[in-house]
DNA sequence: CTCAAAAGGACTTTTTATGTCTTTTTAGGG
DNA sequence: CCCTAAAAAGACATAAAAAGTCCTTTTGAG
């Protein structure tokens, strides 16, 4: 369980690269594409819901490509992963709050609120600078 | 990301129902499933999964059924989670052991590595006599 | 021998993942 | 203004996994 998706190992690499090249550089997506091995019509995607959410800016037409959206230490491996799939939710009844729809009391409910918490806890405590760097 | 599937679901609440019983007592697939609002074949997959693992115990024939295959405090959250999901392994490359098959210092495993043991870490700790009464 | 129950295996259906392809928008440079 | 380069958007296509069903076989008690 808990496996990220292919979607999610290509969002990681992707991005990872783009931290590792200069900051001011503008990064074609078939470049990107091309240096982590993944389709780029499938990175491309994966770029745009970047781009929605601010992670990466965006140039189009000629010299166009993509930068980070804000600096490399500010950007979390946690923002990437929700990013492209969504919300971290090791089971449906987390997102009701605090009661399942099961039982009034159902004892497992706190233990994924507490993988959920450990889980963002150590995602967003890396950053897209640790990871380009080392 | 990191969801459980429904099949995982299904198992916790079918095999905490059965924890939830008088130790000794046999249960009916049909009876479990029904309490637990599962469908009784897909529960029977489950059951027979939990089963070759040692679990719970099952008796065929008139009068058979399921029991728990150890004390309902031997047996915890994470040994019925991983019997019907697998592994749990947030990313493929933590099973391949210290290296990544796509670089020599990712600089992403680790982390994974991390999120691997802290999940295993609290799912480990929930007995199912924990999770069935209260 | 018969009936009740789990075990096993083959199947179906639905949903999600993993892409591709085509068209549209945007922008730069002559 | 026109041409070309690039990302954005949307409609597809294919494959894999999840979710569940159905039928047959094995096992055991009475």
């Amino acid at each position: 369980m808990m496996e990220l998706t292919r979607k999610g190992e290509y969002a990681i690499r992707g991005i990872v690269y783009l931290a590792s090249r200069p900051a001011d550089q503008v990064c074609l997506l078939s470049d990107i594409a091309a240096a982590v091995d993944v389709p780029p019509t499938f990175l491309a995607k994966i770029f745009q819901q970047f781009s929605k959410i601010g992670l990466v800016k965006s140039y189009r037409g000629t010299g166009g490509g993509f930068i980070l959206g804000r600096p490399a230490d500010k950007i979390t491996l946690l923002d990437v992963v929700e990013a492209v799939e969504g919300p971290i939710i090791p089971n449906r009844c987390v997102v009701n709050g605090i009661d399942c729809d099961r039982s009034t009391a159902c004892n497992v409910h706190p233990v994924w609120m507490n993988v959920q918490s450990q889980v963002r806890g150590i995602l967003g405590k890396v950053t897209l600078k640790d990871l380009a760097e080392g």
